[in-house]
DNA sequence: GTGCTTGGTTACCAACGGTTACTGTCGGCG
DNA sequence: CGCCGACAGTAACCGTTGGTAACCAAGCAC
């Protein structure tokens, strides 16, 4: 067997990988999170998620329809309306992610910290 | 008090997104847990993670020093030795990532299966 | 001196993320 | 009739970033 020992994502070729690049994506994170009590359209993600250029979120939406995480609605309509919603799969994802989220809330003040002192001591170097 | 709302990182300002932001980075989430059972030296953590150039991985060791999350140690020897190592800081993040990768490589197969069905219907059209 | 090892740094380059501006469609309004 | 505005993007451009290849410094063995 080739036990790929407990990680597996070190090797290049394997597919998790890819998975954690689309994970580490930071506008996947925040769609997710938008998307976590109902469904949203384009323009309210959009409001929602702070700072986002149009094009960056599309092509976002799109990468995470392709993987299964939402579903895109279009509805033939006089100003068009289009629905996100997330899929089973892509709100399986919330527990993972609020995980993380969690994390950083906690930790925030010392890595804020940290990074205070390291500038400070490169500042005097 | 100012509630942000359960999220609080859809505030572009908000610092929490730095954090995800370092998070969120591929190389991050590899040198932790390449470190999760003891500390490597530079060489090692090169050809543990496959794929990353010596460039890269001194940023993303840089940046990893200076949020605190490890330690580096240079030992004044003939050939140089570097070593690094997670602080406990560090180390806390192993577990939102360990739930991370677990989910990955759960749903992996849903995940390219999907895909794999969107480039079909694309291809189609 | 030359070569070897380790741990990087320094050009250099392509690709991607991001910003701004524009498009298409249709209802409503003047 | 003709123009405007809303929505959901797309197009063109451009700067930063990730990545590659080459080089550097220190000391020891030869």
């Amino acid at each position: 067997m080739v036990t790929i020992e407990r990680g597996d994502a070190f090797d290049p070729d394997c597919p998790t990988r890819v998975v954690l690049d689309r994970i580490g994506d930071k506008w996947t994170v925040l769609v997710i999170g938008s998307l976590e009590d109902g469904s949203l359209r384009f323009s309210e993600l959009r409001a929602r998620i702070g700072g986002v250029a149009p094009k960056v979120l599309t092509q976002t939406l799109r990468a995470m329809e392709r993987d299964g995480l939402l579903t895109r609605t279009v509805h033939a309509q006089v100003p068009p309306r289009v629905d996100y919603e997330l899929t089973p799969l892509g709100a399986s994802l919330t527990g993972p992610i609020a995980t993380l989220t969690d994390w950083a809330e906690t930790h925030l003040t010392q890595i804020l910290g940290s990074r205070d002192s390291y500038d400070a001591a490169a500042e005097a170097r």
